[in-house]
DNA sequence: GTCATTGCTAGCTTCTAATG
DNA sequence: CATTAGAAGCTAGCAATGAC
């Protein structure tokens, strides 16, 4: 991981970028939470997500990486059939200052002086209980040196690739995109850390597109804190916010924040089957990972999902939060029941459309489209599920999300007080100029509304407005400005943070140029209370 | 108790120009 | 012209404090 110096001033332009290079160093830590929040939302997705999978970690040192630490810690209780990873040699790495081996390797028989300075090292852990403990851990590692120095692209590692199934690490982030390239060739899964920039990219983009990868779970809406040898030189205010964020430097390293880094995955999670109870339209065993692939083509999700944390109890138990399949199931069951379980008497917490300010050409259309109660979550709260659906129409230049939120303006009014009227098939909301789907401000005193408007957004996704069925045409017809796709991801988690748990994005279809959010929060009420999540 | 002011900070958003 | 493993400043929201 190559990164600027800091300093402690701001630098003009891109000196500070070219000055980085100059001075950069590759010794930037993914976190313990970091990586285990992630896995948790892909786990709490698909429990056997990793189960009998083989796990490829490239450029992960198990000496000092924790994306291998939290495997090996895992193995058994992920039900990994393998955990490999593999190192980057020393003379190889141009912003290594200096190295050291390690006890571990020079006090194994197989150390070798000039190898393990220009060699990669393969770590391999296996369900074959080495050292004979008892269990399967990061002890039962076994290394050798690779042929190579280790480079993702060599011909050792690609045939490790091959060989996994599942691919997880933090690239250098100037080799991302082609790492990610990389990955995608052979057809494997995968989550990586990365720049929030990629979307921006040519190559990435179009990735968005069709579905191959969106961003990950976590880490998404925040700064990423990373650790760093000490000594490292950090701007202060990056110190301070990284120790405000929970980690203080300590005995072993400093840390430091950024406020571009996310996570980048093809891994499943709640994303399609939260919305909306998207896993209730799919059969039980919905979990097929070709079910769900097919499920999240036709839906095309993309984008940010915030997920609360499991926390990890650290012995096979997941304490805290709620259990996730469970919501869906019950709230499919709720579903089915015919009954909404709106909140009646309670907050309908209404929203408010703000910030109107005219500028021309801009639009951000949103209205509450329905909201219902999904289920009893934990001991003593239950969740409520509140549905928009707004459309996401963000003309302009790209890159500048807070122009499109300043500008955000509030159309439909005319649509006031009108309520979905249904229809054979569905759903009927008429508006003469925006068409058929604008939703404004609905009550939910009227359950029949209720289910109406989940009706509503469900026609939206499944049927004919504004669902790019993907794989018939890989290229859905676009506007001539860029990167409204993204700024209408955005969007949404700012609107309204609290809460804030999933978006579909649905891209324009053949004859449709506007996109719509299907954006979903999660409210909680307690024994005689409603209160949002925060 | 209510309102106004101040301070802090999480979560972004904006700025920038060398480079290929 | 697109891109850049960046840097750090901005601001809404919140809490603390003070005035009344």
């Amino acid at each position: 991981m190559t990164v600027t110096t800091p300093t402690t001033k701001r630098n003009s332009g891109n000196s500070s970028l070219v000055a980085a290079k100059n001075a950069a160093f590759d010794e930037y830590y993914t976190l313990w939470t970091t990586i285990e929040n992630e896995v948790n939302a892909y786990r709490d997705y698909d429990p056997d997500v990793f189960r009998d999978k083989v796990v490829l970690l490239p450029c992960d040192d198990p000496e000092w990486s924790n994306f291998a630490k939290f495997f090996a810690l895992n193995f058994s209780r992920f039900g990994l059939k393998k955990l490999i990873s593999t190192s980057y040699a020393p003379d190889s790495n141009l912003d290594l200052v200096s190295y050291q081996p390690t006890l571990f390797e020079a006090e194994s028989p197989q150390f070798d002086e000039s190898k393990t300075r220009i060699n990669g090292k393969k770590f391999v852990l296996t369900r074959e209980d080495t050292n004979g403990d008892g269990v399967i851990n990061i002890d039962d590692l076994r290394w050798e040196y690779l042929d190579g120095d280790g480079d993702f692209r060599s011909a050792e590692v690609s045939a490790l690739r091959d060989e996994a199934d599942v691919i997880l690490t933090n690239p250098p982030f100037s080799l991302g995109r082609e790492f990610i390239r990389w990955v995608l060739d052979a057809g494997k899964k995968f989550a990586i850390i990365g720049p929030n920039s990629f979307p921006t990219t040519k190559e990435i983009f179009p990735l968005f597109q069709s579905n191959q990868l969106w961003f990950g779970s976590t880490g998404n809406t925040s700064d990423m804190v990373f650790a760093v040898p000490k000594g490292t030189p950090i701007a202060p205010a990056d110190a301070d916010k990284a120790a405000r964020l929970g980690h203080p430097a300590d005995e072993n390293y400093d840390y430091t924040r950024m406020g571009n880094s996310c996570w980048y995955t093809n891994l499943e999670d709640r994303k399609a089957e939260y919305l909306l109870g998207t896993g209730e339209q799919l059969p039980r065993d919905r979990c097929s990972t070709a079910d769900r692939e097919a499920q999240r083509r036709r839906v095309g999700v993309i984008g940010f999902g915030r997920h609360q944390q499991c926390v990890d109890g650290g012995d096979g138990r997941e304490v805290g939060g709620p259990q996730r399949r469970d919501v869906v199931e019950e709230s499919g069951d709720r579903e089915r029941s015919g009954d909404t379980e709106l909140t009646a008497g309670q907050d309908r917490r209404q929203e408010t459309y703000r910030d109107r300010v005219d500028v021309e050409q801009r639009q951000d259309q949103q209205g509450v489209v329905g909201r219902r109660q999904v289920g009893v979550q934990s001991d003593r709260a239950a969740h409520v599920l509140e549905v928009r659906v707004r459309q996401a129409d963000t003309l302009g230049s790209a890159g500048r999300a807070g122009g499109v939120d300043q500008q955000r303006v509030v159309v439909g009014s005319g649509l006031r007080g009108r309520l979905p009227r249904r229809v054979a098939g569905g759903v009927e909301i008429i508006d003469e100029q925006l068409g058929p789907i604008d939703v404004e401000l609905i009550s939910f005193d009227d359950d029949e509304c209720g289910v109406a408007v989940i009706e509503l957004a469900l026609r939206l996704r499944d049927e004919e407005l504004g669902i790019d069925r993907c794989g018939d045409r890989p290229e859905p017809p676009r506007r001539h400005h860029g990167d409204e796709e993204f700024d209408a991801v955005r969007q949404p988690d700012r609107d309204d943070a609290e809460g804030f748990e999933e978006f579909e994005l649905l891209r324009p279809v053949e004859g449709e140029d506007r996109y719509f959010v299907i954006q979903a929060t999660i409210l909680m009420s307690g024994p005689g209370s409603f209160r949002s999540l925060t």
